[in-house]
RNA sequence: CGGGGUAUAGCGCAGCCUGGUAGCGCAACUGCUUUGGGAGCAGUGGGUCGGGAGUUCGAAUCUCUCUACCCCGACCA
């Protein structure tokens, strides 16, 4: 490709709506145009990228047998009836009418789409295993898209849907998909890894999500630094570190803490840590509140709250006149003596003793407060957020902690689905059985802005050899005047063009700097600087846009040199 | 959905308070010079001032209203 053909708009500025370094640098790089919230236009060099990660998607899930088609992006209503799942996702779906009124959703994820493909053209087990895939675009009704393609409320998805008779086919095809996520990304050079899920509203039995590691990342994930155990920390069990409850050595005593409401407030005014505190919160329950205790120093994890029977969802916690309500008091002095509602604590809090809490009484608070003597609760629960330092759960090592994009979710979902939707087929005895479903969901257009995020520097797109839109950029100084520049570089392309490469010539006639700058930004990997200056003395002149260093090689061997050095 | 903010050329912004010829920088186009790190000079084109209504002789500017977008929060692959 020559640039004077092709399109290309850079920019030197910095757009001011975008927050992370990929969406920056996918506006100056004009990969990609905004056309309204969490809506893109992509352009043809952004375009390539993504085809680039489409391709590779493609052939790996191909080569794991599964197989692709394409299902419609808009789904009748009544699909959705049939599941329930309306209320699951919520404000997400994108509804519309046509003009007969007949309701639709634009298609957020396709399971009720293809189980209804499957429950008519599958109808045996000897059609088993089988695994369905499409890349299409999706969308969903994010409340607040942010951060350019990496949360865009239209996107590309590529989703897979696996069809089983057994539980065991179905975790057999479950780890297939594990390990060709695992080759997808590795093709892809990019820094991941895979860790334990909470399912969210696809649901299910088992999930994993894989993530690419990137400190804009919006998930922390937790993973032990001697051990295979890592999970998304809505997912990542939380242990108790206390082993036993010690016996009570203290009095139970009122303390006044006057205008003393946040815990570190509080361990400031009586001179403890926060480790010897715990927090009370009040949250709606399935009837009437319940209270949820975690230590001092640890955070209530919203998801696995929610999850208790007990709690209703979504998560809401009591507002200032409720708590006043029920505990007498405001926030910052509730405690769990006397507390007039269910009590759930942390495993770790259950073990604790001679700990302090609010008293339920405006500016007080209890110290020496010990369960069974002072205070009882009904149930104990893994509901704190895991953190750096815990022990991993598996008992092999310390949790670390870090941030990562989620690129793909795998889910065992068994038989939610067949069964909602009355997908079965006949076993060997004649019998019908319901079917075992998996499904295998990797953003398309997010991988492509997580690429960026994990690659880049001061200068712009550090593209991995796999995505990137060219291999080689070859670059003549002064290709309009210097007779010998342009036959240089017009041989050069000639060759590498028919050897199969893709190479873009930058054939505008501009500035030296300007050129070599917006090869910086656009990320190239392989430059070839051809000038007067070093032909004259019969080299060219080479750098690897992840190191930059220039490298002279002799003129007649760049080809062969290129070609040792590139993947094709 | 709650709170805050913004809307003027492709991009970034000024002008609004105090109503009277719509401006600047970047980008684009033409010419000349320049040519190994985002050039200089001269010139050119490009605007329903987010939409609607109102006040007024006259509205980018004042009033009302609608819409879109951005940020923070709750929510979420």
């Amino acid at each position: 490709m020559r640039t004077s053909q092709y399109h290309l708009v850079t920019r030197k500025e910095t757009p001011q709506d975008a927050e992370i370094i990929s969406h920056q640098l996918m506006i100056r790089a004009g990969m990609v145009r905004k056309i309204g919230a969490g809506l893109y236009t992509w352009s043809p060099l952004g375009f390539r990228v993504l085809r680039k990660v489409e391709a590779i998607i493609r052939e790996e899930m191909n080569a794991s047998g599964a197989l692709e088609m394409l299902m419609p992006a808009v789904q009748p209503k009544e699909l959705w009836e049939e599941t329930g799942r309306i209320e699951d996702f919520g404000g997400q779906l994108l509804a519309m009418t046509d003009r007969a009124e007949r309701d639709y959703f634009f298609g957020p994820t396709h399971e009720e789409v293809m189980t209804e493909f499957v429950r008519d053209e599958v109808t045996s087990y000897k059609q088993l295993p089988i695994n369905f895939y499409q890349i299409q675009t999706k969308f969903r009704d994010e409340i607040r898209p942010r951060f350019g393609v990496m949360r865009s409320r239209e996107f590309i998805m590529k989703d897979a849907y696996s069809f089983h008779l057994t539980a065991e086919s179905l975790e057999e095809t479950y780890r297939l998909m594990e390990q060709t996520y695992t080759k997808i990304l590795s093709r892809m050079g990019l820094k991941f890894r895979c860790v334990l899920a909470d399912s969210g509203a696809i649901g299910g039995s088992g999930s994993q999500e894989f993530h690419v590691i990137a400190d804009s990342g919006e998930d922390a994930i937790m993973y032990s630094d001697d051990g295979d155990y890592a999970a998304n920390i809505e997912k990542c069990e939380a242990v108790s570190l206390l082993s036993a409850r010690a016996e009570p050595e203290n009095e139970l005593t009122e303390v006044a803490t006057p205008d003393q409401k946040t815990i570190e407030q509080v361990t400031e005014f009586l001179g403890v840590n926060a480790d010897q505190m715990v927090k009370t919160l009040l949250v709606e329950g399935v009837e009437g509140p319940v209270a949820l205790v975690v230590r001092g120093d640890h955070h209530l994890s919203e998801v696995k709250a929610a999850h208790l029977s007990e709690v209703a969802t979504p998560l809401r916690f009591l507002d200032d006149k409720e708590v006043q309500e029920l505990a007498g008091c405001d926030v910052g002095s509730i405690g769990v003596k006397d507390l007039n509602c269910p009590i759930i604590v942390d495993l770790t809090v259950a073990n604790m003793s001679d700990f302090i809490c609010g008293a339920n009484k405006e500016g007080y608070h209890l110290t020496g407060v010990n369960w069974q003597r002072d205070a009882e609760f009904q149930q104990q629960a893994d509901i704190r957020e895991a953190q750096a330092g815990d022990p991993s759960p598996d008992g092999q090592g310390i949790l670390k902690q870090a941030r990562g994009i989620e690129v793909g979710h795998i889910f065992q979902l068994g038989d939610k689905y067949s069964k909602a939707m009355n997908a079965v087929v006949l076993d060997e005895n004649g019998r019908s059985q319901a079917l075992q479903m998996g499904c295998y969901g990797m953003g398309v257009s997010r991988l492509v802005a997580a690429a960026i995020e994990q690659s880049h520097d001061d200068n712009g797109i550090i593209w991995p050899s796999a995505l990137a839109p060219f291999q080689v950029a070859l670059l003549p100084m002064n290709y309009q005047k210097s007779v010998q520049v342009k036959r240089t570089a017009d041989e050069l392309y000639e060759k590498l063009t028919k050897a199969g490469y893709e190479v873009i010539l930058d054939d505008r006639k501009v500035r030296p700097g300007f050129m070599l700058s917006d090869f910086e930004l656009l990320g190239i990997p392989h430059q070839v600087i051809i000038g007067d200056r070093s032909l004259d003395e019969g080299f060219v002149e080479y750098r690897h846009r992840q190191k930059m260093e220039k490298q002279k090689i002799e003129h007649a061997k760049i080809f062969d040199f290129l070609t040792q050095h590139t993947n094709l």
